[in-house]
DNA sequence: GACCATTTCTAAACCGATTAAATCACATCG
DNA sequence: CGATGTGATTTAATCGGTTTAGAAATGGTC
């Protein structure tokens, strides 16, 4: 491998003026400077990172936490980061926890040994004095999709899970329906107890008391949805309408709805929650909360890569609104308005 | 930052005998090995890996190189890489492409310069040339999805495509059509290329002549397979099935087949490639070749980990089988022994 | 020609680890 | 008692960069 070295060799110059020359900076003849340039380039010289983030301190990397690559709303996450990352030539460093403690914390500790520049953290629940050692120690985390309470300093990007919620239920609420279920994620998740308020809320708004039974927590998969929605089937009298706190489970939900024989949106109408690229092609097309999950990603990333390189940040805590997507998982408006009539 | 000097001065030892003792050497009295590591975890010490990266040449680190991690298949495989790179201690620096070919060359290039022990490709053509550079550094990659001819050093992994075409259309040809369609991936992969191979092959082994007009060129994702579908359903007479080169098109050909007002599977049959995680899910849930995409993945990294060590391997290319899943978008046999009946 | 300022370049220290070779302390043996 | 061996430890070089202080070369001024 090609080193600083030979380059200064073949130059017949210093090392030191040769890091000087291939980093632009200043007090090098223009001469030597062309000269040290076309040599690195001819040697196909590529400077070693390791070398580099030795003496720098700072290796251009920045750690990304998530539960799991394959869900399409973490994959999505990433995605938004990795885009962000690129453009300000930082790589990522990609961890996945299955959801288990003790790979958060390991991988915790191991980005830390990697001395990257910064992470992104976005898993639920947990390791809580880990970060609160990051805060203290100074080092750059962005935290995303979970609200870590009383840590100001923390760079945290969430969407407003509540008036997502609020509004997919008020939807529901305005086509008439007035029995709404509500499948929920895991309660350790500030999101799920954000969407959970958000629907009892609309609810009570308009008098309605949620039964205890309307409600039932899933996992955020397809399959927490299904046997949800196969339990929700058994209320009576039946429901009319269900929330579900994400998309995936809303398709789980369908099926089930489905396989008990029952039409979506005729007999159940189904609301959902992230809109995840597929939500669109989805049989029916999935009526949902849109999260702009690229775009928190790539807002999480700028804002840590503002902290690494220690500009100003006016506010660290960022809300994005989400927005009502009506496809068809729910009726259209007139045959809402028809039954809001009788 | 706390480093192996920190811990030397408070053992009051040098600093080769914290090296030493920090890594389970021989030739350190247990009693000094004993406070070392007392001390060593005190001051929570974390060993920088861009220093030992220098040191060692090795950074416990691969890349890995996809076109975009939002798409299931993708997400699925690196999930499998990630899960085997993480049995080994070894980590993952991410990089998607966006299928670009500068993007895959800047990448190929930065990971050079992280001096990364290996890396994972799984990219459509280009860089071959980048390729055949690596290979003469003997410099460990793996490919993934992808035939690179000639190459016998390099590892590979694939799924024998011709195969699992042949067999689904055989499927089809057994439930009694004859009219069937394909919807195909770019033909800068291998992939869709074996996959229009074992097409045309089972049909000729029937004595079928694919109509030209049978077969359209999608690009992987879903809107490319509703848009090849409404082109197929033109065909006159029309056709009875579709086999689609991925799950994801699949599920756009379906949503495109019910626009026409038509039923899968009773006018038109549809058998997916990938079995991506949510395709039993989707509604109706695709019949599919599936692919072990996780363990491709994980196939692929714990070969180039092996290579990495200097292991002597027995045979670097690796052709998994695929398998028919038979789901709701091809009718049941019997249904399918009527149609072979009239 | 002496003096000074600039420009260009280099020597050397440093980042934080590993490791081969040298040294040291101490026990054993002839 | 001196030679030898052994185990524990240290010294110093190394990995490949960056950076600071200062040397050397150049040019201008009086």
């Amino acid at each position: 491998m090609v080193t600083i070295a030979d380059i200064a060799r073949e130059a017949g110059v210093s090392r030191a003026t040769v890091s000087l020359a291939l980093n632009g900076k200043p007090g090098v003849a223009p001469e030597t400077r062309r000269r040290v340039l076309e040599i690195a380039e001819r040697l196909n010289y590529q400077p070693n990172a390791s070398a580099k983030g030795l003496a720098l301190q700072k290796t251009q990397t920045i750690g990304v936490i998530v539960p799991d690559i394959s869900s399409p709303f973490y994959a999505e996450l990433v995605r938004g980061v990795e885009e962000e990352a690129g453009k300000h030539d930082y790589h990522l460093i990609l961890c996945t926890t299955a959801g288990k403690r003790a790979r958060e914390a390991a991988y915790l500790r191991l980005l830390g040994e990697r001395r990257v520049d910064g992470m992104i953290l976005a898993t639920p629940r947990g390791q809580e004095e880990a970060i609160h050692r990051f805060r203290e120690a100074r080092f750059p985390l962005a935290i995303v999709d979970r609200d870590i309470p009383s840590a100001d300093e923390i760079i945290e990007v969430v969407v407003d899970n509540l008036q997502g919620a609020l509004t997919a239920v008020e939807y529901l609420l305005d086509l008439g329906y007035r029995r709404i279920g509500f499948i929920n994620g895991l309660p350790d998740l500030q999101a799920s107890r954000d969407r959970l308020r958000g629907y009892q809320l609309a609810l009570r708004e308009r008098g309605i008391v949620p039964d205890k039974h309307w409600i039932c927590v899933g996992d955020y998969q397809e399959k927490g949805g299904y046997r949800c929605m196969q339990r929700l089937l058994k209320v009576k009298p039946p429901l009319e309408a269900v929330f579900v706190a994400s998309d995936l489970m809303a398709m789980g939900a369908i099926r089930a709805i489905r396989k008990a024989g029952k039409d979506v949106p005729g007999d159940i109408a189904v609301v959902g929650f992230d809109d995840i690229p597929l939500s669109e092609f989805f049989n029916p097309p999935l009526t949902t909360v849109r999260q702009p999950i690229a775009r928190m990603g790539a807002i999480a990333c700028r804002l840590l890569l503002q902290e690494i390189r220690g500009e100003t940040i006016l506010e660290r805590k960022v809300t994005l609104r989400t927005e009502l997507v009506v496809r068809a998982s729910t009726p259209s408006a007139e045959k809402g308005g028809d039954k809001q009539g009788k």
